[in-house]
DNA sequence: AATATATACTTGACTTAGTCAAGTATTAAC
DNA sequence: GTTAATACTTGACTAAGTCAAGTATATATT
């Protein structure tokens, strides 16, 4: 479709805006002993229910002997759990310890406050009609 | 604000999700000899008139030295031209050669043709509002 | 005009991030 | 009871990114 490209562009303009904003919110990160990625994994960690390195795998992509290590110094630094499944043995479970727990969990908050900042400015009318929009987007290009 | 936790946490949610999105149509550059930043920089080489390293930077966020080498680089592939300012001779401006431009615009291309492929399905109606969306959050976001 | 200071970029030495492939432990299939 | 498959680990490596000292040119100070 012809048209479609005054579209597409719009679309790539906005992505490049949106980056921009993403790494604005993620450079505190940057700041701190993290990088993206041990944070990602944290997060699926925190989040999965009997979490593996398999199924980390699925949602973020990422060399598996990579996260092997990452995992490795995050057991080390006692802010993961991690231990033979007992239903299958090569399974390694992985929880967030309390101290992993707190940790992530200050992370988080930090990543809060930066998105809180970015919407003070606004009237609240605004603020809803962007998160609004948002997750209209997410439903839009979810729904395939 | 106490409300605003809810729209924070949904912010947070669509970042998540968005950040997937960049990341699915940037594979691509993954698979190509090129970095994402190498081709921020190609971007910005051929967007900016009289390009630096400065003007560059100003925009970027990349460390002098690393982005000295990229510029290297793709002098040595004939890709970027690189000259002394005749005003001022330690500024070197860059420009995109020929070649350099067709292979810009050929990665380009291939970006397009991925977000093509993401709107392929929506309804022209559903395609229309995404995009429109998309405007109104830079807009949102840019005002402050 | 000579010297000091600032700016724009380059180079060398290094650290961190990420990849590839072989290896180990455990389970499933025949 | 072998063989094959799976889940993860380890070793050896490449690529990406950083830090600091160095070079060239321009500006400010006296």
């Amino acid at each position: 479709m012809k048209k479609d490209k005054i579209l597409v562009g719009k679309i790539r303009t906005f992505n490049r805006f949106y980056t921009n904003i993403i790494g604005l919110l993620d450079q505190h990160i940057l700041d701190s002993p993290y990088t993206l990625t041990d944070v990602r994994i944290l997060y699926e960690i925190y989040h999965t229910k009997n979490c593996t390195a398999k199924k980390i795998r699925e949602v973020i992509s990422i060399d598996l002997g990579y996260l092997s290590r990452i995992i490795d110094r995050f057991v080390g630094k006692k802010f993961v759990r991690r231990s033979s499944s007992a239903v299958d043995r090569r399974f390694k479970i992985l929880s967030l310890t309390q101290k992993g727990k707190t940790e992530f969990l200050k992370l988080n908050n930090h990543s809060d406050k930066l998105i809180s900042n970015m919407i003070a400015g606004l009237y609240q009318k605004d603020r809803n009609e962007l998160v609004k929009m948002m997750e209209s987007i997410k439903t839009i290009l979810s729904d395939k």
